[in-house]
RNA sequence: GGUGGGGUUCCCGAGUGGCCAAAGGGAACAGACUGUAAAUCUGUCGUCGCAAGACUACGGUGGUUCAAAUCCACCCCCCACCA
């Protein structure tokens, strides 16, 4: 099998869901798979050895946040972010387009590209499509993403059909800032279109003319029903290519993770094991837990029974709530250790589910934790 | 012994006649978090009640007043400085 960066080997079907292998410029990742977020370089609290040891294969990082500090072109001097920060493996950076969503009120978008105003200090920047490609390759990721216009739900017709034009026409300078092949780095198409499936398919198909080694999913779950998250993935799913890898982005909670593997789709990123961990809410084998609750003061058992990772395996949720109440550094990296093992368990586990043919009954397993989170439950008249 | 300052709801602390169950902060107890402006944010926080409302509360006792955490008298504590 060939392992020139961009080859994606398809294992195994199981229904829609894939089980697949992406190479990269630093090493295949098995997919389906979970990305930790390093927004700033840095997974929150945890050490590139801890994730090696958790099973990470691939982390984030992010444009914006890179360029604003330290500076891209100071990474580049380091020998770009793998070297800067000490992850050997692959390195997938978001290109600024989320946070033409979050920062909305910090940024001015025009034809050429987004005017941010700094978080940090207020200054003004500019990012156009051949910006964000010229910055990402001084990161040196492995899979770069074009810029695009991600808009929150609620949005009329003619403001998505804006933005997912935009974003295409972005695609377009993007993909001829680094045309395919250039050097190992990958580029990312992404749709956008928002809960309008006319649109979807219009942006689905505008990013294939162009030509990507993958095409990610954006501008979901930003606050529209779970019922559309998952309308969109199955219109999604016959018309993107069959033999390119399909990222998710942003999301998601345990279960939109696995109905989006249902769906097709082989990556995804999220925030949510990092910060909920940070924020006291742990994900376990029988559901979310807030370990802050008083009724885990003097619970001498692990926080996951289930759980073999460090923090289960060696403290008490007595102690891991202490850790929290008491708002003690080691709880970050405690708790966060945790939420990314369940998560990527997780998603390894539905790869050996798909690679045996038994997706289904996998995925019905974890349904059963998370009833109240049934992506079924607000959908209208079925 | 003298002079000055002070005792407020779990804690700190604002409040000098009605708009006070009483600012603000903390603690406590809950909740949220989806391509990280997040070690963040929100709610509750005297008792009873679904509520309207009732009751109990600002060191103690008594008083002034239609009305007192706020004014007066005495008493009990605490702090600073002086002797």
């Amino acid at each position: 099998m060939s392992d020139i960066p961009g080859t994606f080997h398809l294992l195994a079907v199981d229904g829609n869901a894939r089980a697949g292998l992406l190479h990269t410029a630093h090493g295949p990742i098995e997919t389906p798979i979970f990305m930790p977020v390093g927004t700033a370089g840095s997974v929150k609290a945890i050490a590139p050895d801890d994730l090696e040891a958790i099973g990470a294969q691939i982390i984030l990082g992010n444009t914006y946040h890179l360029y604003l500090r330290p500076g891209d072109d100071l990474v580049a001097r380091r020998g770009g972010l793998h070297e800067f920060n000490a992850w050997r493996r692959p390195i997938l950076t978001d290109s600024g387009g989320f946070q033409v969503f979050s920062l909305e009120g910090l940024r001015r978008i025009t034809e050429d590209g987004v005017e941010f105003r700094s978080h940090l200090d207020g200054s003004k920047h500019f990012f156009s499509p051949e910006k964000v490609i010229s910055i990402q390759r001084n990161l040196n990721s492995d899979i770069m993403m074009q810029l695009d216009q991600c808009i929150g739900f609620g949005a009329s017709h003619d403001e998505a059909r804006k933005a997912a034009e935009l974003s295409a026409r972005w695609a377009r300078r993007c993909r001829e800032a680094y045309p395919a092949g250039t050097a190992g780095n990958l580029l990312f198409g992404i749709v956008q279109g928002e809960a309008f499936p006319d649109l979807r398919e219009m942006s689905a198909r505008a990013l294939m003319d162009i030509g990507f080694e993958g095409y990610a999913i954006g501008g979901l779950a930003v606050g529209e029903p779970k019922h559309i998250m998952l309308r969109c993935l199955r219109q999604l799913h016959p018309i993107l290519p069959g033999n390119k890898p399909r990222y998710l982005m942003g999301v998601g909670t345990p279960l939109d993770i696995l109905h989006g593997i249902e769906e097709g789709v082989d990556m995804f990123d999220c925030v949510l094991p990092t910060r909920n961990a940070r924020n006291g809410t742990l994900y376990t084998s029988r559901g979310k837990i807030n370990i802050k609750r008083k009724e885990f003061a003097e619970d001498d058992g692990p926080l996951d029974p289930e759980c073999a990772c460090y923090t289960c395996r060696t403290f008490s949720r007595a102690y891991l709530r202490h850790l929290y109440v008491s708002g003690e550094i080691l709880s970050f990296r405690l708790n966060s250790l945790h939420n990314l093992t369940y998560f990527l368990n997780m998603v390894k586990g539905a790869r050996k589910a798909i690679l045996e043919g038994r997706y289904a009954e996998y995925k019905a397993r974890y349904e059963a934790m998370y009833p109240e989170e049934d992506p079924l439950f607000d959908e209208p008249e079925a």
